[in-house]
DNA sequence: AACCCCCGGATTGTCGACAATCTGTTGACA
DNA sequence: TGTCAACAGATTGTCGACAATCCGGGGGTT
């Protein structure tokens, strides 16, 4: 198993809560459940600490950070932008001209998932969908940047009841408005999805 | 000297010239500039490479990414959301009683050494300044994502003639405005600070 | 000359061992 | 009883060596 494997098992098993906020990370047990030396545990962890979800203290080793409401209310803020230009380049992209077909595959993928039990595999539809109008919307650094916070926003919408059938539906609209090329309306919806969630956040 | 300042002598390196892009980045070599073991190395080039700023090949080592036009354009044009986005929340905490001394001093700092010929003590009092300012916005998401986008913006602008004394002065008024806590101007000078270079940039 | 196989040098990937550091506990002493 | 220092166990940090992989060149064949 390689090192980003690993990096994104953790993350995997964040999102579903196998791993609690606060919880040390040690490397031998990390290297006993994925059966790999210590070297490729640590540059798991590092990538985890580059990436914001673990902290890593000097000769005191890593623990899972945690999110207080205040940092997920900022996180959200944060992604309400962000998903909003990346949905609005991505219209203008598409409109331009660009292939649209992974898109197009990404919400099919999303609301068959959607339908199953399987939480992991909406996960993985979701990941792909906005993967799929990173890649759209043209520019690397704006993906690097999209995936980093989206797991933040992952763990911010955390312990939230099941947010899935309406959301696959509101994602998959915003997903046909980017097709269809309207970049002033995608950047909406886009925008007003995120805020949704957080104003749900906020009333808590 | 440790992993995390080998990466940013590195960054140093980019800024101002030493380090070409493309360039392929040996770990023996970098063993011998830094006197340090290879562990130390691979650690800071996986987290250059976790900035985005070298590309790490699988058995073929790392090397410099290479920034397009476009790629800088686009940049710019998340530094100018982000960047807005903190100067209004450093704005709004600061009307709300945040502490601004760092900030006073970070602008004090800036104003110095851009009377000085030294670019890097520039540089470093930029950095000052923009970390006052993601520190008082209060989120250590939006400063974690800060920090990369800027070393990208600052590479994304490298080439540029002399920018110092005009943006030294810009880059200070910014601040003065966040101090008076007035968000709306902060963000919306903020923004026109970064345009007016994505602008510059696009007209070459 | 064009092509392919194979090899040697260079470079990266991984492992095991040991040193350095931290934490909690024990026991002496006021 | 409370405090402090030393110790033992656990954990992380670093080094050196070796294995795996890649790249370019040499020689043979068609």
């Amino acid at each position: 198993m390689t090192a980003a494997q690993i990096a994104r098992d953790v993350i995997d098993r964040l999102e579903s809560g196998g791993f609690a906020p606060g919880q040390r990370l040690v490397e031998a047990d990390l290297c006993l459940r994925y059966a790999a030396g210590r070297q490729i545990i640590r540059e798991a962890l590092q990538h985890l600490n580059a990436l914001g979800i673990v902290a890593l203290e000097p000769n005191r080793g890593a623990h899972v950070v945690h999110v207080s409401r205040e940092d997920a209310i900022m996180t959200l803020e944060l992604t309400e932008l962000l998903f909003g230009l990346v949905s609005r380049s991505a219209a203008r992209r598409i409109a331009a001209g660009a292939d649209a077909s992974r898109l197009d595959a990404a919400i099919d993928e999303l609301m068959q998932s959607s339908q199953s039990d399987d939480r992991a595999l909406y996960m993985r539809a979701r990941r792909h969908l906005f993967g799929a109008l990173s890649q759209i919307a043209g520019n690397a650094e704006l993906s690097r940047i999209m995936d980093q916070v989206r797991v933040h926003a992952m763990r911010a919408q955390f312990g939230f009841a099941d947010f899935r059938k309406g959301h696959a539906q509101e994602l998959a609209e915003i997903g046909h408005t980017v097709m269809a090329g309207d970049s002033a309306n995608a950047e909406e919806q886009a925008r007003k999805y995120v805020r949704s969630i957080r104003e749900a956040l906020q009333q808590l």
